[in-house]
DNA sequence: CGAAAACACTTGACGTGTCAACTATTGATC
DNA sequence: GATCAATAGTTGACACGTCAAGTGTTTTCG
């Protein structure tokens, strides 16, 4: 019975065997997280925007003219509220989003997408649907559904 | 036949459903990959280190008294020379890494894990073995074997 | 009603990731 | 053997992400 060295270990040229399959899951997880995300933030460079910045404009488009508040944005995303903060600081200083106090509730701030953002996601959409494709291309429909359910039972289990 | 929603679509607060299993995919996996790198965060926080600190500090130990070159460590983890530089500057700065110049080739810099940094380790070891366990613990071992399988997959197929 | 608690951010400080440009060496070549 | 290309890192500028603390605004409640 010949040693088997799974293709995580030999990326990280680790020589120890993984400890579990725990463990090797968590470091094959947030490896294959990190090359789609690269992959996804080379698809949006040429039009000037970064991964986050086009997520929280999609998020934008999709509350439609009622406008939505900073932290909502943040909920629908994982972050925390400082980070969309400046996230939405430097969208608004490109002209992509506009943002206003609520008169309701002075408190919160009410964050629309602009029309130049409106235009550009529409853009950018096609792209991004190839991109999706692309990035689990190499999986059947069948492996992406039980992709998708086994992640969703890991993030499920996360609470 | 009822409208079908997905757990990712839900957490989004998405009215629109995704137009693929790809971009379903795309998403399930940033968000999930996420949740566990905040939690591998959370567990670590206590022993005053960054994940990706806890990562450079392991391939170190891996590399043994040999030492490894800077741009070796950033081949292990996926990232770029500039941030390992800098991550160094800081393991260095808290006495949990050596550094030195290679005297066979002056360009590069060996890396080696301190006296400091292998304790630190040690110490860690236990909680973050539990905490891989824990992370992934809702999914059975054929699940998790299945899951990597998928995973390694999807890297495969970049490059 | 008025003080205290709860909210919804905002700001500051710091760790990290990316790209582009720069320095120091080493290797390759005519 | 001097020149030029390739290497190995470092530095600067900027986008995030996190936590802790601060600023207004409601809400809650005695």
């Amino acid at each position: 019975m010949r040693e088997e060295v799974s293709p995580v270990q030999r990326e990280i040229q680790q020589r120890k065997p993984f400890r579990s399959r725990s463990q090797e899951g968590v470091v094959a997880l947030l490896r294959t997280a990190d090359v789609v995300r690269r992959y996804i933030g080379r698809v949006l460079e040429p039009y000037g925007i970064t991964p986050q910045q086009f997520n929280v404009l999609r998020i934008l488009r999709g509350a439609g003219s009622e406008g939505i508040p900073t932290l909502t944005i943040g909920e629908r995303m994982i972050e925390e509220a400082p980070g969309i903060t400046r996230l939405l600081d430097r969208l608004e200083a490109k002209g992509l989003v506009r943002r206003e106090r609520c008169p309701e509730d002075r408190r919160q701030v009410l964050c629309y997408a602009a029309p130049a953002g409106l235009e550009l996601l529409e853009q950018i959409d096609g792209a991004m649907d190839a991109a999706d494709d692309e990035a689990l291309g190499m999986l059947s429909e069948e492996d992406k559904t039980e992709l998708i359910r086994l992640l969703d039972a890991v993030r499920a289990g996360h609470r």
